[in-house]
DNA sequence: AATGTTATGTTATAATATTACATCCCCAGA
DNA sequence: TCTGGGGATGTAATATTATAACATAACATT
């Protein structure tokens, strides 16, 4: 149930049909681990969201879902991915309103996510956002964290030589 | 043309309202310095952000807008939160979708906030994002960042006290 | 005053997200 | 086998956040 460290892969060329087969079985191995249910509409997103490594928003799930004859309203999305998000199997990029699958190898990581404003692809990294300057900062005025956003906009290696616009 | 650091003010203790006026005259000399207008739909706006600790979300501020007799579309309220963030005179929480003052007293820093799930309210601080491991692992991969939005959720000091819920 | 530019007002609509409730499905226990 | 109960899904309605498009007004320069 191990699967390799994808973090330097994410922009670079690779099998990607599959790494998202693997990382949907490690998904299914996960769930019945631990007694959760990857019901068809949860893994049919978790695939979606494995098969691209943009963000995806709600309704563009949305509109696959329907292709495949499962629910077709927006609940149906949003249930899915609440799941997905909480048994960390997905991660939601705020500043787009999207989501992406999880690519961790190992649970309780804290993501870091960059994000190319050109081609929108998102990488996932893993940060320690308690050891910086901000932690320092919460600590000096006792604020207790519990869950950091980190996202970083820019371009990608890709985008760089493409020029920039 | 300088301001006390509010970091570590934020949830404590102090004179808001001479703060935010403070903050606001600041913005004001910033303003004529740079040829920017701060009409007054801006200066509103600003404002409201600097009189409350907590995000506020554009709807929020449309309403007392309209209470000002000043527009009250929406279009009215993005508009001058659009200006407020180009400038640096505010930041988009994009965890709370809503708008906080900013409280720099430099301009060029990276913002980090720390956002109470219980008060709601938002306290800012600096952080240094391309030094911790995401700057390394951008590297790594050649990702070039441009901005980075850091948002740390937990419980403020008061609401630790008055027990979790 | 004439012109160009920037800001505002207003209508309409798009995009994102949730509430509420009915139904179904699975399965544990009587 | 029946029968609840809990979780998952289906569906309609609606709330919340955000933008497009276009007309008008304010301001600056000539």
């Amino acid at each position: 149930m191990t699967r390799t460290d994808p973090e330097a892969l994410a922009f670079a060329q690779h099998d990607h049909g599959a790494c998202a087969a693997d990382a949907l079985d490690y998904a299914r191995g996960v769930c019945e681990q631990q007694g959760l249910r990857l019901t068809p509409v949860r893994e049919r997103v978790l695939q979606l969201l494995l098969e691209s490594h943009n963000a995806l928003g709600a309704y563009d799930l949305l509109e696959k879902l329907k292709a495949d004859g499962l629910g077709s309203q927006p609940p149906v999305a949003y249930r899915a991915l609440e799941f997905l998000v909480a048994h960390g199997f997905a991660h939601k990029i705020e500043r787009l309103n999207a989501f992406v699958a999880c690519s961790r190898t190992h649970s309780g990581h804290s993501p870091a996510f960059m994000i190319c404003r050109q081609c929108h692809q998102v990488a996932e990294a893993h940060a320690t956002p308690a050891s910086g300057k901000l932690g320092q900062a919460a600590k000096s005025i006792g604020f207790k964290i519990e869950k950091t956003v980190i996202e970083a906009e820019g371009l990608c290696p890709a985008c760089q030589q493409g020029g920039d616009e």
